[in-house]
RNA sequence: GCCGCUGUGGCUAAGGGGUAUAGCGACGCCUUGGUAAGGCGUAGGUCGUGGGUCCAAUUCCCAUCAGCGGCUCCA
């Protein structure tokens, strides 16, 4: 597709559906100035599936608003009008939006460097300020839809007014947008939160919103990602703790955690003293660090721990498992001399992409960097976020730097997981953290004998069990493999002249450690089919007359659908028990 | 926390100023049935919570709590 860029030029866009966005950003403005006239416009960009617009609307937009706009829109990109360009010096720009009573847009040029040309774009009687490209003409915007209407804040700071945004996509055909409605349609039936309630996983109450509760399928699901965990803890020479959830605040006070966290922390009091419930695992490790001295010799140490966090998150931000006040942190501290860095950050590198591959993942890389509220010099910060970067590099993993957003005692190289519909969640992350060792004054003793400070990482896998197990859930769509499936086989007896035998092979099944239930209900054989599938139960046995008069087989049918005939009972116990044993 | 929307039995929804409907599910009876829903019947809600207006509110208004979509913030 051609698309009319800046300078005035016209050749092949590289990003067709970006252009097409944009322009359609620019028709949703056009019909909002004409609808409302008066709405200021700020900023209006393509983004990953679709585009927005943010506007300073007296009263704001009702839910109504976006048919009638739609309407509009649709009327516009029918009059087919001709976009054109043209730049202006920058004091006349200013003038011209001033005298326009765009406010923002005056403040964006402000912005903008002062030798730059200011580039607008104009289609009828619209105009605004835009860097392009755009489409050659307004019919480019075929098939769009304006989904929902948001509030943002001005330049992203809640400092600012807040705005209104209306959200929106486009495709280059009609076919592609039903697809991509149709597809966010199947995304909402794997939404956790849904599946989470529809197959008994978990439940969040209006008597502890953000604090999940895990059910008893939910929790069998939690052990065996829990098993897991600890048997590759153990692989890789990590030593186990667990530290209490409430210490005193001169704990926090002297971690620094209280300067920097105590708007997210709980507190209580105990005999007239104040303590916090921990919102972070280090400040436990490192005293179990400090009970004994240790010797270069022993590093690195690597505790870990599964530490149950709680954090006051604001109620706005909650959001099923994925971002809650309680969480369990599958954490670890290790211990290491400055030489060690660089092995062992590689090292977790290595571990978290062994398990994030474990389960199919798709992941993304970022680099965050030292914060505005942070502690330390700048010098550690220094060395600490290089020692990050060079591990990177070992591990040739690509990269996006997010400026200013470590943690507060040190930079962090963070892993984003996907969730259904495409949003991205952190899940791992490794902070380098030369702070608490100085403020814990903890030491190991050197080969001079002499006492030295060591590093600590601090690091976690799955970042926080509960996010993983929703992203998990949504990844599957429920349909979890063998070995973290809470139910792995269902039998179902097809009448009641079988229910002995089903009871025998659900008693053998159990016997082989099996997590197996059995439906002897007085009901027909298509409805209990029925039930194990919408409780997407790997296997189902259908056990017969054939089957009970024959007495050592069963016909196995699959979670797809499929028939896989019939085997002796004893071999697919075999085929079970090995499949959850390999972690398949 | 901020902006907008939502809140009816376990779930999904309908309704609407004069104490509320349906389907699924649950339970009971009949049916003994072979790969995604057999039939009949029964129970279950006072409409998130608290105020207010009104002869009367679940239905209107206010507040509050929770959820949803975003923003900000974060594992």
């Amino acid at each position: 597709m051609k698309a009319l860029y800046s300078d005035g030029t016209v050749k092949e866009c590289e990003d067709e559906l970006k252009v097409i966005r944009h322009t359609a950003s620019h028709v949703l403005a056009q019909a909002v100035q004409r609808l409302y006239p008066g709405t200021k416009l700020a900023i209006g960009p393509a983004i990953d599936d679709g585009f927005y617009y943010d506007f300073d609307k007296e009263g704001g937009f009702a839910p109504e608003d976006l048919d009638k706009l739609e309407a509009e829109m649709k009327k516009i990109v029918k009059e087919n009008l001709k976009l054109e360009t043209f730049t202006k010096p920058r004091e006349e720009a200013i003038e011209f939006l001033r005298s326009k009573g765009e406010d923002y847009k005056v403040q964006l040029v402000e912005d903008l460097p002062e030798d730059a040309p200011i580039s607008f774009y104009k289609q009828g009687e619209f105009v605004d300020l835009c860097a392009g490209p755009h489409a050659l003409y307004t019919k480019a915007v075929k098939a769009f839809k304006l989904l929902s209407i948001a509030g943002a804040y001005w330049r992203g700071n809640e400092k600012n007014k807040m705005l209104q945004r209306i959200y929106g996509t486009a495709f280059a055909s009609k076919e592609a947008l039903d697809a991509h409605l149709t597809m966010l349609e199947e995304a909402k039936k794997r939404d956790h939160r849904r599946l989470g309630r529809e197959l008994g996983l978990f439940a969040i109450m209006e008597e502890g919103p953000g604090f999940p509760f895990f059910l008893p399928k939910g929790m069998v699901l939690k052990n065996a990602l829990i098993d897991y965990w600890r048997g590759l803890h153990i692989r890789e020479d990590y030593l186990e703790i667990s530290t209490p959830m409430i210490l005193s605040q001169s704990l926090w006070l002297q971690s620094g955690h209280w300067d920097h966290y105590k708007d997210n922390m709980y507190t209580t009091t105990i005999d007239d003293e104040t303590y916090c419930v921990k919102p972070m695992n280090c400040p436990g490790s490192i005293l179990t660090y400090r009970v004994h001295t240790h010797s270069y010799k022993e590093l690195p140490i690597r505790t870990c721990e599964l530490g149950l966090v709680h954090r006051h998150e604001r109620s706005g931000t909650l959001h099923g498992l994925m971002r809650v006040r309680c969480f369990t942190q599958d954490d670890s501290h290790i211990y290491v001399t400055p030489e060690q860095i660089t092995d062992e950050i590689t090292g977790i590198v290595r571990l978290i992409d062994e398990v994030y591959s474990k389960f199919g993942f798709k992941y993304h890389v970022e680099l965050s960097t030292r914060p505005e509220d942070s502690m330390g010099s700048d010098e550690d910060w220094e060395r600490a976020t290089d020692g990050l970067v060079t591990a990177l590099k070992v591990c040739g993993l690509e990269y996006v730097v997010n400026e200013g957003d470590g943690a507060f005692y040190g930079p962090k190289i963070d892993f984003h997981l996907e969730d259904s519909i495409g949003r991205t969640w952190q899940c791992g992350t490794i902070q380098l953290d030369f702070q608490m060792p100085q403020r814990f004054d903890i030491s190991y003793v050197g080969t001079d004998g002499e006492k030295h400070r060591p590093i600590m990482i601090h690091r976690v896998i799955f970042g926080s069990v509960e996010r993983f197990i929703g992203i998990l859930i949504e990844h599957y769509a429920g349909k979890f493999p063998v070995w973290i499936s809470p139910v792995q086989v269902k039998v179902l007896s097809v009448s009641e002249k079988t229910f002995d035998y089903a009871s025998k092979v659900a008693a053998k099944l159990k016997a082989a450690g099996i997590r197996m239930e059995l439906d002897n209900r007085d009901e027909k054989i298509g409805y209990k089919i029925r039930e194990a599938q919408l409780e997407k139960v790997p296997y189902m046995l259908v056990l017969g007359e054939k089957e009970s008069e024959d007495g050592t087989i069963v016909t196995v049918r699959c979670r797809d659908g499929t028939d896989a005939g019939q085997m002796r009972l004893d071999d697919f116990i075999a085929k079970v028990v090995k499949e959850n044993s390999d972690r398949v």
